[in-house]
DNA sequence: ATGAAAGCGCTAACAA
DNA sequence: TTGTTAGCGCTTTCAT
């Protein structure tokens, strides 16, 4: 039978009561009698009854509903980030309605058409600073950010401990032995790249060994970028002895230009990566890396963003994610 | 300026006309006079208002919304075909909301608050037989299988040309010179594996090659079972000269529990995957694979959803999408 | 071309 | 405890 049509006045007709005694059933309200209880809900059961969510969101005034939006849906990463917030609303019983932004125009249309005109409660951003797409936001949504943190106090913001995650690696290749380190870094518009190079550098000062910049190219996060950013460091015979990539494509496509050179890994080089990636393991060398929890963030910046939306007069948040060093085959002692 | 509650009236207040006269500017219609639509607009453009979509939705008794479930979101594949759904529906006026659905309770739990509650006017369902979800499907609301055909007419599908990617495996084996070749499937349960294998056996067949059941064993999709199924066909003594493992996940496992047996691809065994996965051209060897579309099968998924929708009363398709032999460095001539 | 009235399916506020 | 009346913000008649 179809119920497509059948409302909360079908019901009560067939109880015998008020459509407002159907809304209370519905909504468990105390104040209604055990008997117009059953009366109701086997009436629900005859007909088949299904609440509309869309005439309560009206009548309310409360939709419900998150944004989130990424710069794609198919990253690894990202899509654990998205996995694990629509996980954490719907606990919460909120849903997410997650839309891939590539560029910032798209990024601003969906601003428009998600939160201003279908009125999501409140929004989540994963890599805000991306093509300067935070300067798109909507004013009036609650807003958490999702790999960056944010300066200003009226929004949360859920990110890695980047800089922390930069001397762990840098502290593992220091302990095999390694002075001469180089790094592949993401765009340095990103905030996570400045700072994984920041724990690189002090990581590096403790051991007294001085900064050179020409040691750190910048990728895209592309394992293509990380096969020529190790080209460029051959072709201009800048030293090293070991790679830390931020991440693990990246750390991928060195390996394998390191190969090519006539140097393997990770008797010649060792390489260390980011993210920890499905197959990381898999690969061959398999990778050691710094691994993060992107579902954990997800779950957490979901979590923050309700919390924003329900407690708006509490102090806002910024989470700062652990990580972990995952040893494995990529890095090895130096030895001359 | 806070625009959350300016309405269609405030305006309508504001340039001196009626509410329903706004309504109609909005909505593009003819029937109105340029000067009053001048002065509307004016007005929506001052109070910066910014239409209700869920109130023209309560109105219509459209919710212009599409549902997705797929087992997760995180699988390379299952992302394209969202992301490629996603931008479709978009194209179209339509949201699609997404969510992950890695049993069948929460499965049904989907159906039961987006489909019935929410009003999403259509369901994608990707991986439709996986643990019998589809058994659990809404009766009323145009579905379109993603990933596996479906066998009634009162529903489209949208699935790879499978027999077909079996056979441009093997036929590329068969002219490398292989003879005896072992198979990894999927889980049986999932069609596609099944055509696969039928792809297989009549390729072998044309080449007057036994169908030998030995020669395939079962996997997970996962690295790890393509792994063991590499162990368990050494272990039983069971010839082969190539494998073809039906996702590029279980080829990679298969690989390393064959140069953990000292073998080394693809000078003794060949191996092909399936899927091309992000760095299938970067793992070691590069991997020869079946290339499919996943964003393209997403599309066209959301495309007949949306004419499902739309124009009920047209028969519905099948959409058998092509697959791509792709060459790499896995397989090899045969030589004993 | 424009406006008035009714209604989409529900909840909130008040009355009984 | 239950029912009545008003909306929520829009669109759809149907008048004017």
């Amino acid at each position: 039978m179809n119920n497509e049509r059948i409302t909360i006045r079908d019901v009560a007709a067939s109880a015998g009561v008020s459509h407002q005694t159907v809304s209370r059933v519905i909504n468990k309200s105390e104040r209604v009698n055990e008997e117009t209880r059953i009366k109701v809900e086997s009436a629900i059961e005859k007909l088949g009854y299904q609440p509309n969510a869309i005439a309560r969101f009206m009548a309310k005034g409360r939709t419900k509903t998150l944004a989130c939006f990424s710069p794609n849906l198919t990253d690894y990463t990202y899509a654990s980030i998205i996995e694990g917030a629509e996980f954490e609303a719907r606990q919460a019983g909120y849903f997410l309605m997650s839309a891939s932004a590539p560029d910032t125009g798209t990024f601003s249309m969906l601003v428009e058409q998600l939160v201003a005109s279908r009125r999501t409660e409140g929004l989540l951003v994963i890599n805000p600073f991306l093509d300067n797409r935070h300067t798109q936001l909507p004013q009036f949504s609650p807003t958490v950010y999702v790999g960056a943190r944010s300066s200003v106090n009226t929004m949360d913001s859920v990110f890695l401990d980047d800089e922390e995650a930069g001397c762990l690696a840098i502290r593992h290749l220091l302990e095999l032995g390694h002075r001469s380190i180089a790094m592949i870094t993401g765009p340095f518009v990103e905030d996570c790249c400045r700072d994984r190079q920041s724990g690189y550098v002090a990581c590096l000062e403790d051991a007294d060994i001085n900064f050179d910049p020409k040691k750190v190219v910048e990728g895209d996060w592309t394992a293509t970028s990380g096969y020529k950013a190790v080209q460029h460091l051959l072709a201009n015979k800048i030293q090293f002895s070991a790679i830390f990539a931020q991440n693990d494509r990246m750390a991928v496509g060195a390996i394998r230009a390191l190969r090519e050179a006539g140097k393997s890994v990770p008797e010649d080089v060792s390489v260390i990566g980011f993210d920890d990636m499905p197959l990381a393991s898999y690969y061959d060398p398999a990778l050691t890396t710094i691994r993060q929890d992107p579902f954990s963030m997800g779950r957490e910046a979901a979590r923050l963003l309700i919390r924003a939306i329900e407690n708006p007069e509490k102090q806002r948040r910024h989470a700062k994610m652990p990580v972990e060093l995952i040893l494995r085959k990529s890095t090895a002692v130096f030895h001359t």
